[in-house]
DNA sequence: CGTGATTCATCCGACGTGGATATATCCATA
DNA sequence: TATGGATATATCCACGTCGGATGAATCACG
């Protein structure tokens, strides 16, 4: 059972982050997460899953209705308003965190 | 056995950074973590020291020598440059995270 | 001195992760 | 329309990490 308030789980955040701009079914939601971060950040489907039950099950996210056209099999996931307001403040605490390093200059040295 | 490249485990990246301004000592890194942090991240004994002793094998920290007039028990660690480079590559993956959050408009909202 | 606080260190239970695996069903193609 | 590969959801399990509990040494202070 995730903690309340506390810091996001990264499979959580991310997954609230790829439904920040559309509704995705399972294996989209991995592969949106997996390229929208470089491929640094992985979904297995065994994270992928329960995480969405649970995400559901708290109410971040709902189920809804597959565009027409697509594969049936797939169940289509939409952000909630709770699911929005989590990932506001992950992604404000993270930006808290890379401003303190921008402070630093930790962000400046070798051009990769 | 940390990954090779990818995403620094939490802790690691929140020890470097409390290090990029300043040499600590261990207890100095858990308290300069916490409330950097604004009390979100938190480092227990186990994941503190156990972190340390990896990252001096790894070559990512050096233990440097006690300031004057200071606890003689303390052990003062200091980043190199392996270290900067880790915490450089973080922050630039935090960071484009961040971003693409920015550009989703996740941070606009009911102001906390 | 001696008592409580500080510091480092290790151990262990709890938990999250992601791959392996299972099952069903869709789609392409012949 | 039959068949095989791809797709999709779902569960299970081994592994790694996390942080608290505990221990031991030593410091500061009355």
């Amino acid at each position: 059972m995730p903690r309340p308030s506390a810091p996001l789980l990264p499979p959580v955040f991310h997954i609230l982050l790829a439904l920040s701009s559309e509704d995705l079914h399972g294996l989209g939601i991995a592969t949106a997460v997996e390229d929208a971060s470089g491929g640094t950040v992985e979904l297995g489907p065994g994270t992928l899953y329960r995480s969405l039950k649970e995400m559901v099950r708290q109410g971040a996210l709902i189920e809804v209705s597959s565009p027409q056209g697509t594969d049936p099999r797939r169940k289509y996931y939409r952000s909630t308003d709770l699911g929005r307001e989590l990932l506001r403040e992950e992604a404000a605490r993270l930006a808290r965190i890379v401003d303190l390093a921008r402070e630093r200059k930790v962000l400046e040295g070798p051009t990769s």
